[in-house]
DNA sequence: AATACGTGGTT
DNA sequence: TAACCAAGTAT
């Protein structure tokens, strides 16, 4: 009689465990680990800042977005102590381009937090690092497991991807939360829980993909569910997003002889909170564009420059009208706001829809 | 529970 | 190209 091992007791049986284990992701992980820059090569001890930074920066963020912001943010606040200290608006500079500016306000509350409250220390539980502006579930989960090697889960997108097609969750998201955390939470191992946190994000971000997941290469494909249906491709079930309206409004660009252009600052909290805009109306489904001039920041000859700044925000689409005026150089600024000049632009905290206005503004003056 | 909150890359 | 998606959080 032939030997036969455990798991393959007959032709066509499918080979390997049928159910996931830690150890199967860990040796992938071993073998296809992303290099990135917020992450300790093996045998490194991780640095809590660094890893917390990374993770803020890559909340709904891609990798390639992140890295040279996070390589410029380290540069200019190499420690949680530099980045308390720092004024907000040097904060909010050094994040502008990058979105979701309350990530930037929280930031800085939570360094100052930690150094008010945990001595410039990183807490190590998870209710403690849950206590901080700007952590919430994942982000806790991430930086107790990365940073600290507790064991933890990180459930975001590509871990909800990868629990879901494991177990074939036919629950749609965001209800399904709570059972795809508890299903990841009972794969965590006691050893390497900070690398089983990373590979499951790594295989989420390179194998099980949210389109042609490259099954072949999981090592998770004899148990995952999903694939043995053929329709991994169809999850995580998700319920439909609602689609926002158009709004429209104007702006307007004062640029003076010298090149200075008339800015103001934002309010603190919404849309593109504590973030320099160039004057003008609200943003409304309903603006109308007779009211011309009404907006206008201060007299002048208003130009209404053809074309339009269309702008795409995640929950709305936008249409600004722009105006042109030239005004002299004694031109003094109205009450809240303040003359850059144009050498200074690039330093101001200006969030991509107002560069875009801008950059109309001044390719329409030369 | 549902919505607000940016931007850029991919398909 | 329109739609989807990216290491989510706050309210």
């Amino acid at each position: 009689m032939v030997a036969s091992t455990a798991v393959q007791s007959k032709p066509g049986a499918s080979a390997g465990p049928v159910v996931p284990d830690a150890r199967a992701l860990l040796a992938w992980y071993d073998r296809h680990r992303r290099d990135l820059p917020w992450r300790a090569r093996p045998g490194e001890t991780p640095d809590p800042y660094r890893v917390w930074l990374s993770e803020i920066m890559l909340q709904q963020t891609t990798v390639a977005a992140v890295k040279p912001y996070y390589e410029r943010f380290l540069a200019r606040f190499p420690t949680v102590e530099a980045l308390a200290a720092a004024p907000q608006e040097a904060v909010m500079q050094a994040w502008a381009g990058l979105g979701y500016y309350s990530r930037a306000r929280n930031l800085h509350a939570c360094a100052q937090a930690v150094v008010a409250r945990f001595g410039g220390r990183f807490p190590a539980e998870e209710a403690d690092l849950r206590s901080l502006p700007g952590i919430g579930a994942y982000t806790a989960g991430a930086v107790a497991a990365i940073a600290f090697d507790r064991v933890a889960v990180a459930v975001d997108g590509n871990v909800e991807r990868v629990i879901s097609r494991l177990h074939a969750v036919e629950e749609a998201l965001p209800k399904a939360k709570p059972a795809i955390r508890a299903l990841a939470l009972a794969l965590v191992p006691r050893k390497r829980p900070g690398d089983f946190a990373q590979a499951m994000m790594d295989l989420g971000a390179t194998v099980c993909t949210p389109r042609k997941p490259a099954c072949v290469l999981c090592p998770w494909s004899s148990p995952c569910r999903a694939r043995a249906s053929g329709e991994a491709e169809t999850y995580p079930r998700k319920r439909a997003r609602a689609e926002g309206r158009l709004r429209r409004g104007a702006a307007f660009v004062a640029l003076r002889t010298d090149g200075a252009v008339l800015l103001r600052t934002r309010p603190g909290k919404g849309l593109l909170g504590g973030m320099a805009e160039v004057p003008g109306s609200d943003w409304s489904p309903d603006y109308d564009p007779r009211r011309g001039l009404a907006d206008a920041p201060l007299p002048a000859s208003w130009r209404r420059l053809p074309g339009s700044v269309r702008h795409v925000f995640t929950h709305f689409p936008l249409e600004l009208t722009v105006f042109l005026a030239k005004v002299p150089a004694d031109t003094r600024a109205p009450a809240g706001a303040r003359w850059v000049g144009r050498a200074e632009l690039d330093g101001e905290a200006l969030p991509n829809v107002m560069r875009k206005v801008v950059t109309h503004a001044l390719s329409a003056a030369s």
